[in-house]
DNA sequence: CGGTGGTAACTTACCGCAGAGTCATATTGT
DNA sequence: ACAATATGACTCTGCGGTAAGTTACCACCG
């Protein structure tokens, strides 16, 4: 009746003119604003990062933040939980192959071409240094994600060092640091020469391995 | 005289009762500042580091700090100036030696574990990221530094890659990138295994090489 | 089909605090 | 006495976090 109409609070004092729902779900809403914070905390670092950028770069607002994940915190565990699922999923995936040595180094790494296309970030919000540290809250539960990480590349690095007659667990885990590291500068290169393709990453990836380890990789290794 | 007596200020209202110089002289004073900050942002990142907490402990109070750098971004611009000349020169020093191809390698690292002992953050300073991307200021300055590294690299790089009959400019540029990222992994791996010497890095460094590379090193390599 | 309450989705406006940067002042070596 | 060295106490901005209100969707009733 009248009220409907009646009801046009829109000059109703100062209230808030732009509420109301724009019929956008929570769930969709929340994976929308993780991908947002996703990026820019990858990019900029946790501690450089305002909750109003996110907010603002997700064209929402920033209670809405809160609301649905409660803290800055929050929103970065729910960060790390989808990043964990996206990477962790497919290493271990390649892992669980036949491939061994350079050959599943390199498999690895075409992988993470292919994972890492377009959101090359993910991979750094795991090693952000402006997370803080602080004992309690989100340190362990961030040890628990690299750790998963760490022990699939350790596993690799080991193995292969194994083959290779060194079992110094202190050089395995400094081994890995530098193949995790590895695999890290060459996903920001490409970030810096945008029209390379994953393919053309893995092509670029054998010649380096042949000429800088001399090794002779496998045919139908490149892809494609 | 009266005067002095007299002028008990202490009591005088809530007067700054510990000012008064302490006989250090400003050069002394900034070295010793720029050193704190230089561990403070290496560690912890500029964007999380607060004036404030370097100035607690330097020992000394947040004026001071203003007085002697403007800002805080003065003060990264004095460790940055610092840091590169710590670093640069000793790399320049190596460059112009007369190592080739993975012992010129070997060499920069050995270099760079000595004088990081004990100050391992300086490396830091030049990656970290959140320091302000703003295009004016530091930036600038910022990326002239890192590009001193990155064309001593670059040259050493393509150095070896001509031997291996490689000259494909872009295949440098990644394997510099990756390059680089391995000699701050190695410095970051050290950072969490404090008590390994300048020496036994490089002797693990070698047993890496010799492990991953199928590479034979001349002998005396090894810092005893 | 029209109304009508309940609730999920959103917002504006604000609070409190921490940290960058400043001012006026105090102390001491020379 | 004076310049260099030093500081307590302040302001102001920006950010994490919150309160309270607004709007749209939807299931249900008549």
């Amino acid at each position: 009746m009248a009220r409907t109409t009646t009801r046009r609070s829109p000059s109703a004092g100062s209230g808030r003119r732009n509420a109301g729902t724009k019929g956008v779900p929570r769930a969709d809403r929340e994976e929308q604003i993780v991908e947002v914070a996703t990026e820019v905390f990858g990019t900029q670092g946790f501690a450089a990062t305002s909750v109003g950028d996110i907010a603002e770069r997700a064209g929402i607002s920033k209670p809405l933040i809160y609301n649905y994940f409660g803290s800055k915190e929050g929103l970065l565990r729910a960060c790390l939980h989808r990043a964990i699922e996206i990477l962790a999923g497919e290493f271990e995936r390649i892992a669980r192959g036949d491939a061994v040595g350079l050959e599943r180094a390199l498999r690895t790494l075409e992988g993470t071409f292919v994972l890492l296309e377009r959101q090359p970030w993910i991979w750094r919000l795991f090693f952000d240094p402006t997370i803080p540290r602080g004992e309690q809250g989100i340190a362990a539960e961030l040890a628990l994600y690299t750790d998963r990480f760490t022990a699939l590349a350790e596993e690799g690095v080991g193995e292969m060092m194994r083959l290779a007659g060194n079992e110094d667990p202190r050089d395995v885990s400094a081994l890995t640091a530098v193949w995790m590291s590895v695999a890290d500068s060459l996903v920001t290169w490409w970030l810096d020469h945008p029209d390379e393709t994953p393919a053309s990453m893995t092509a670029r990836c054998v010649r380096l391995f042949q000429l800088v380890l001399g090794a002779t990789l496998p045919p139908g290794t490149t892809a494609d």
